[in-house]
DNA sequence: GTGCGTGCAAATTCTTTGCAATGCA
DNA sequence: TGCATTGCAAAGAATTTGCACGCAC
């Protein structure tokens, strides 16, 4: 679940930013991890590669990768502030609850199961947001 | 979308603890309403039938009622602390992107995704967290 | 009486903002 | 020069905790 510096870098450029040496910490940062981190988890991480990094710039790079579809935050049991790197804007995470690995799922046909929900609801269906959360394979073997 | 009392009151009389005039406050407040609350809106609406309730009360309340899985938290752009009555333990929400009403959604086969998300990424899937967004009726028809 | 439940105030945690300094084009 | 970017410190918001009192069984 690699994270595309040149797509960040283009995607940044479009909006007349740059993909600073601080930034690019945090995105390896997440990158690196394929657990779902917390805004101080990835701050700790990147000071690694990055001494003088600032918690602030985590927080704004956080939010400028959310922007940019990079970076998907992980619905749980504390809150949905934990993150894990989107190789699409579009995909969905697969959770592991034991060692908390996160995987990233894209093939998706909700085709069904949207048009049930227009059916009992009456709402035309425009987003779905989709978490599933399981055992992953090394954890299952043991 | 409501709630039905006598079941919470079932839920928290089996753990030992009672449905008492500030928690039916709460109830009430999070199952009168057709939007996603926020804990001080809850708090506010809570207060208009119970005006001596406090905060703190709030919190705990909600933290208890979402244990016995009465209420269901909302993932929204701005975090996901925003509340919502659920019916049963298992089901989904649709939200409408335009009013911020909400509805409750329960009919959902995901066999078919569920098995492809396996397929993909080896996990075994032990539960999903669905959640729609798009446009109400209302909302659609003007 | 025994615990659950409560409100208030204080403490804590998390996140955002203001601002002066830095760096790159 | 012009504007993005940064770190630090302060501010602010959201949430939790400690505690003494009240209340139901």
């Amino acid at each position: 679940m690699a994270l595309d510096t040149d797509l960040i870098t283009a995607e940044l450029a479009a909006r007349g930013l740059r993909l600073t040496r601080q930034r690019r910490a945090v995105v390896d940062a997440v990158a690196a991890s394929d657990a779902c981190l917390s805004p101080l988890e990835v701050f700790q991480a990147a000071r690694e590669g990055c001494p003088d990094l600032g918690l602030t710039t985590v927080y704004r790079t956080l939010e400028l990768l959310g922007e940019i579809g990079a970076l998907r935050r992980i619905h749980g049991a504390e809150g949905c502030e934990r993150l894990v790197p989107a190789s699409t804007a579009h995909g969905h995470s697969v959770v592991c609850g034991v060692c908390g690995r996160v995987t990233e799922f894209t093939e998706c046909d909700m085709t069904n199961v949207l048009a049930a929900a227009r059916r009992e609801t009456g709402y035309r269906i425009t987003e779905h947001f989709l978490q599933l959360n399981g055992v992953c394979i090394e954890c299952a073997a043991r």
